[in-house]
DNA sequence: ATGCATAATTATGAATTCAAAACCTGCACC
DNA sequence: GGTGCAGGTTTTGAATTCATAATTATGCAT
């Protein structure tokens, strides 16, 4: 008898194909540190744990690749990928830059209702300083919110991206005690700015919001 | 007997793995139209085409779908993806932010011997306005040597895939008739300010440089 | 002739099989 | 005691096979 399966029984008509349920699967180990930074991913080994072929398992691996999540070696299979420090800075600058532009957008273009949800997230927010993990969920969901209202679908999926290979990195600044608060402060500037629909403030503020976070992280 | 096989008979021991070849390949027709936006890709045809089994290409589409230059549709396999004038506007706005950074960037910290050498791709784009296909290749060039002199991984690996996205778009500013004299102008401009290592006008340049090009591509 | 139900065909998604490269392991030899 | 080679094992990369969903074709009733 093989390992339990890990993937629950689906509808055999799924929604969407295997190879994409994999790949979330796998992304949720690599983030959980399951499967570590540098590590050597074994095929048929997550293959039988997954109750699934290589076939399928494979092809989740090469989106990850592209994703930036695992490296690929010829003949020698798929590994976690490691970042550098330098990959961090450069992703944060990059971060920075996708988003503090996202914010001026939706300073200048968003609709008052729009804003308005921004500003339920964000008040949202202010609720949960004490608890981590709510922290970090709504932060992310107040900035994955900010880039679809700025309304550029690529911008929004480059940003994806790199929030997730961000999670490949153990010392995420938001981590160290009492960066929460100030990060909070910063973002209740954003905010302000964007309620104002002072775009060039927003875009600033946003761009400072991610240096401090750089700063913190490399502390 | 098959088909005529496309890929030469290339070595036993291969530098990378046939699912990569045959994405070049794949991007190649795309962007030559032999594959055009919009159009189911056959994958049993493909793969006797290319003498290969489906297994590399489907891996090969996988990828090309992440990269966003083919849509996967759940049981109905791969479509080359249409880009709507949005998606050209967004994808040049990006190019746009992340070009005019990697400028300022430059500008600011590369190496006399790097500018150089930007340089001399520069003059050589100056001896060639007359040749349109020669001009193109060098100024794509002259953009991806800018970025890797500004030395971000990830914003280079960005900058290529959306220029690969842009290849989609038959509208492409530099085909304008007298776009390419103005375009060469702009380039003159942004390597003056590099040289100068005014960054901050570079990296204003820069970015007017790709506004003129998003707005003689959808006049 | 047209519309619907159903059967045949085709293409995709996934599993399985096969070939070749990389990696151990152990032994001979320096 | 270390080094290098030979053989076996493991694992990847790719081809093939299989199952099922989607599409097309067919035939029947109206």
């Amino acid at each position: 008898m093989p390992a339990t399966a890990i993937l629950p029984d689906r509808p055999l008509l799924s929604p969407r194909a295997l190879y994409q349920d994999v790949a979330e699967r796998l992304r949720l180990q690599i983030f959980s540190r399951e499967l570590e930074p540098g590590a050597w991913i074994d095929e048929q080994k997550l293959a039988v744990e997954y109750g699934i072929s290589r076939t399928p398992l494979r092809e989740a691996l090469k989106v990850l690749a592209v994703e930036g999540l695992v490296t690929m070696k010829l003949r020698r299979g798929a590994y976690v990928t490691e970042m550098s420090a330098t990959d961090v800075a450069q992703v944060y600058h990059l971060m920075a830059l996708l988003e503090s532009d996202a914010a001026g957008t939706v300073a200048a273009q968003a609709s008052t209702a729009d804003i308005a949800e921004l500003q339920a997230l964000h008040d949202q927010l202010e609720s949960e300083v004490q608890q981590r993990e709510a922290f970090f969920a709504t932060n992310e969901q107040f900035h994955l919110h900010l880039l679809a209202l700025a309304g550029n679908r690529w911008s929004a999926q480059i940003v994806q991206d790199l929030r997730k290979v961000m999670k490949l990195n153990r010392h995420l600044s938001l981590f160290k005690q009492g960066r929460l608060a100030e990060s909070l402060a910063e973002h209740r500037a954003v905010m302000a700015a964007i309620a104002a629909r002072d775009a060039a403030q927003a875009t600033r503020l946003m761009r400072a919001h991610f240096d401090n976070g750089l700063a913190a992280a490399s502390a």
